[in-house]
DNA sequence: GGCCTAATCTTGAACGATTCCAGAAAATCC
DNA sequence: GGATTTTCTGGAATCGTTCAAGATTAGGCC
């Protein structure tokens, strides 16, 4: 089965509607997870043609209301967005040069979720973001 | 010993010339964790009269920078600031409204800084926030 | 106390990611 | 195929933050 025919799937199954900008967007995202909107709207237009900014920004937003999704915005960036949902992994960021890994969750199965004083809060999600300097950058500063 | 007197010698502890702005944006994030620039502005304007709005930028960076403030930004939101450093305490983050509570690290002592797989990053800091609804807000939806 | 120099503040404009708006186009249901 | 509702286009607007140039001030020294 064709990737496309596997975005239009997922779209359908979120209650969707398949459009060509969201199959390219979701496209887009999956195969350069931690993107920003900037570089999802390039691919999108090297795929399509001209698509309107604006299309591209409903989209990433109706895809990560509907969990197809997320979107991550470490401190002080612009909004970046990935396709691996539902496993609550979290990111290592590079104070340098801004890359973003994936890590796995450290403590588990359904984890991070307890804080040692919750304060009374109904707590649904943990972000956890480790800030440092990839391999590259701590080689040189 | 007055309040202005501790922040006074702060800044000078920290290497930082010592200003009526400055004096005056420590003081108003002392007294009011987790608040926006905005808030700060009118803090200080409150406390001094008019101060432009670059000036309390420019000190928010530089107290930042120099170790006396913490800047925190959620995804989605403004920046904001808050005096308690060098303890790595977390935050938890109404989605409704917004509120922000301290937590303390769950970890122990020097806590959180080991990811399950760090990629070959040097990590200097793990940031944690906790996202769901404050107790008022989860009574009321 | 007064002077010098670098750091800091004022004023006003610029920036960039994101959102708002009204109308045109197209996907789904029947 | 047509109606209806969602989505996309095009363009302007918003808002937190930053940039730039000149005036002011804090701190060290005589």
């Amino acid at each position: 089965m064709s990737t496309a025919k596997t975005h239009e799937i997922l779209l359908r199954e979120a209650g969707l509607r398949v459009t060509r900008p969201r199959v390219a967007v979701l496209d887009a995202v999956r195969r350069h997870p931690h993107t920003d909107t900037e570089s999802i709207i390039a691919a999108v237009r090297a795929d399509l043609g001209e698509v309107s900014h604006q299309a591209v920004y409903d989209v990433l937003r109706a895809l990560t209301t509907a969990g197809l999704l997320r979107r991550i915005q470490p401190a002080g960036t612009q909004a970046r967005y990935e396709a691996r949902v539902g496993d609550n992994h979290h990111h290592v960021i590079c104070r340098s040069c801004g890359v973003i890994a994936d890590v796995d969750c450290a403590t588990g199965e359904a984890p991070c979720l307890t804080a040692s004083d919750d304060h009374g809060f109904r707590i649904d999600e943990a972000e956890v973001i480790y800030w440092g300097l990839c391999p590259d950058c701590s080689k040189a500063p």
